[in-house]
DNA sequence: CTATAAGTGAACAGAACTGTTTACGTCAAG
DNA sequence: CTTGACGTAAACAGTTCTGTTCACTTATAG
């Protein structure tokens, strides 16, 4: 990846993120990042591809912290727990929350923006949703009944959702931690 | 309120929810409602002000269907049982989800498209979203203990929040069932 | 040294939007 | 029957966006 490229996917990113994907113009990427217009569109066709773009590196954040996470937990106790294997995504949570890079969950945001479900970007956003959820899941397993194990699973996404949700409309910023409560509650 | 108005809202509502609020242009309201567009900015300045009414459309919808069911459940129990009158959210969400009308809450959808906190359609979705968890907070209020009950309805509204992101970016249009479950489990 | 790839800057086209203005209908109430 | 509020149609101004093009520069590997 040339660095002109990844640096206007880690700008455009940042941006889409803090001011929203309509708002941001092509041109305020630009003049961030110091790139010419000429070399983004080299680099991409057109200004939905830099958003897949943008989303499918934040994706690849998010699923690789949480998986390196997972192993580390997974090290530092002899015997596994599912349950705190789990509990510990809503202390990410709330470290999020309580930094000054958060403007609410990318996906949740661009779904809004890109209502129609066909939407190359909107099914990108879905799609991560479904991978978080699973890998979830799988955290959860036990040698029976995965039925139950997807079940958990979609309780604790959907509230990670209402805890990223509550903390960007209402500016909860401890909303995370309702959510562990609630979340230790369940399982 | 002129018949023109009020027809102005009615479809902006509709189609702000459906297609975005950037994404609707003035003309599409304009030729989707049969006004003129002179029509439209004698009656708001701007489109901004179109939004906001649209908006306080949607709250006094939500609020005053809310409050309805609320006295009605109260007529048909003899005794006041604070979790059933809290529970039928679920059920008033789940079909909405299960709608041909349902776009996600405009709330949670306005704020992605207007970040900025201190922007006045930001700040009026906030507002919304309190003006709900407060009305539920009063449902589970008994004789004593007010803190505990603003935990309580903190928790509903987070479930709520969950259910209508899991249903918009998921496409799980059962998602208020899992989170009526949870509730029933939490209260 | 030179060929090649990558990038710049600036102008431009074309589309989409918001908002304004003007001249012209319609219709009910006094 | 006329006045005034309400509404229409259409052209227009002005801005902002995405995306293209081209002449020119820089850096680097062979």
């Amino acid at each position: 990846m040339q660095p002109r490229k990844q640096h206007l996917i880690d700008t455009a990113l940042i941006l889409f993120n803090q001011f929203g994907y309509h708002t941001t113009g092509i041109d305020l990427i630009l003049a961030e990042s110091g790139v010419s217009k000429a070399t983004l569109y080299k680099h991409f066709r057109s200004k939905e591809a830099l958003i897949l773009a943008a989303l499918q590196l934040r994706h690849e954040q998010v699923v690789s912290k949480l998986q390196a996470k997972i192993e580390d937990n997974k090290k530092n106790q002899e015997t596994v727990d599912p349950v705190e294997n789990v509990l510990f995504i809503f202390d990410d949570l709330n470290e999020w929350f309580n930094s000054d890079t958060f403007f609410g969950c990318n996906f949740i945001n661009v779904s809004a923006e890109y209502a129609d479900p066909a939407h190359p970007i909107k099914l990108f956003a879905t799609k991560h949703k479904q991978v978080i959820v699973d890998i979830i899941a799988e955290q959860l397993a036990t040698e029976d009944n995965h039925e139950v194990n997807k079940q958990k699973a979609d309780q604790i996404g959907l509230l990670i959702e209402g805890a990223i949700v509550m903390a960007h409309t209402r500016g909860m910023k401890h909303a995370a931690l309702i959510a562990k409560e609630m979340a230790r509650h369940l399982l």
